[in-house]
RNA sequence: GUGGGUGUAGCUCAGCUGGUUAGAGUAUCAGGUUGUGGCCCUGAGGGUCGUCGGUUCGAGUCCGAUCUCCCACC
């Protein structure tokens, strides 16, 4: 069994997650690199330094370019990349749904105008497996349809239906391609996806249905969409009981440091978010005493690192006062430091919370810390 | 020196024949950002309308003088 269980307390867990490309350690935060790049300059040599686990990558941006089938000539998303960690890749679902001007969904897949050129581009559960099994990453997330988490019922309802025989298409599919002589990975694993917007019945039997397909993993998405984040709290809380006990749950596109603390709290394992990545390309950074916004003026002369308790490669040089300087001044430099910083922050707060599962002090490792990430500086 | 043009927010400029509390973009300041288009959204502060005088119930707007800068010609 790839997932092991190491230890529980309520229903957050520890675990470890074993792949052909090295074990993960859970709970993890998956480093976004849309276009097999992190944003703001920053190498996979900087991701090691800055402690990255699983790195994710975008089957619909890689698709359209440089091409999943040149990164297949190229040898694949590793190789290509220069990563031989995990790499989950999203389906293209999601930006099929949030990019995408034009689109025409059918039982067959998803018509619609690529956000790059306006070229016609056609997804369907066939396309996305053979797309990241080009890509050969680690992971490959099933095509589902994400639709708006506060959508009518009866929309959402037809909606899941159709997400569930769309992943049983995808298992045949990478099942398939798996064993293909010209397959990169040929152990790449499959997650499925859990649908439902708010609503509890529909959440809950999309949930007992794509369980029954014994998938390598599972994700909840569809969430941090719109609705509140009790209400997202509301709905992990009811799916959880639903989800394998002995795979790892992936909370989708999620969030800020206390969502994810409360999300571990409800069992979920995985998580991914461009949160930290975007935010820090804009001067808003997480620290250990809660949220800094370097544009703020009264950083112009202050001599701290970003974080005093931190030891980044950008905490460890250099002050808030210049890294705001080459804001300011439009600076790349600036992006790259924050990016570093901030993608450092949420991997050493994994690392904290694995700790606190570890040492059995989880409960009160978890409120001091809401507390104290929810200040601002 | 002569003729023409110009002057309104830090910057670039709107402001119709005179009429509520002088606007926009950008910059600044402060929020937001959740399966990534370095984007975008929201709010705030900021002006003795070059200066002085005149006409008028009322002047950024009309008149006179003066100063600034630009252009052309001597």
């Amino acid at each position: 069994m790839a997932f092991k269980l190491l230890k529980q307390d309520g229903a957050a867990r520890r675990g470890v997650f074993r792949t052909v490309h090295g074990t993960v350690q859970t709970p993890v935060f998956m480093n976004v690199g849309t276009s097999a790049a992190i944003k703001g300059g920053v190498s996979t040599d900087d991701l090691r330094e800055i402690r990255c686990q699983v790195e994710l990558s975008n089957t619909y941006h890689l698709h359209v370019r440089p091409g999943d089938d040149l990164i297949h000539r190229m040898g694949g998303l590793h190789r290509f990349f220069n990563w031989d960690r995990p790499i989950l890749t999203d389906s293209g679902g999601f930006q099929v749904f949030s990019l995408a001007q034009l689109r025409n969904i059918r039982e067959e897949g998803v018509q619609f105008q690529s956000h790059m050129d306006g070229a016609p581009v056609f997804m369907s559960p066939e396309v996305s497996m053979r797309i990241q099994s080009n890509l050969a990453s680690t992971i490959a997330m099933a095509l589902d349809e994400c639709p708006s988490s506060v959508a009518e019922h009866g929309y959402i309802d037809r909606s899941c239906d159709r997400t569930v025989r769309w992943l049983y298409r995808c298992r045949e599919e990478l099942t398939r391609l798996n064993a293909l002589p010209d397959t990169i990975n040929p152990h790449q694993m499959l997650f499925g996806i859990n649908q439902g917007g708010i609503y509890t019945d529909l959440r809950v039997r999309h949930m007992k249905q794509i369980a029954e397909l014994d998938l390598d993993g599972y994700a909840i998405g569809g969430l941090a969409v719109g609705e509140t984040a009790e209400e997202m709290y509301r709905v992990i809380e009811e799916v959880e009981p639903f989800m394998p006990s002995d795979r790892p749950r992936y909370l989708m596109g999620v969030g800020t440091p206390l969502n994810i603390l409360e999300a571990v709290d409800r069992g979920v394992d995985f998580f991914d978010c461009v949160l930290p990545s975007r935010n820090a390309r804009h001067g808003n950074l997480f620290t250990s005493e809660g949220l800094l916004n370097l544009n703020n003026r009264k950083f112009a002369e202050d001599p701290l690192p970003l974080d005093p308790a931190c030891d980044c490669p950008a905490c460890r040089r250099y002050s808030r006062a210049y890294i705001r300087h080459l804001f300011k001044a439009r600076e790349m430099l600036a992006m790259r430091l924050c990016v570093l910083h901030n993608l450092y922050f949420y991997n050493r707060l994994m690392e904290q919370i694995r700790d606190a599962l570890d040492g059995g002090y989880w409960k009160s490792f978890k409120a001091e810390a809401v507390e104290r990430l929810g200040r601002r500086v």
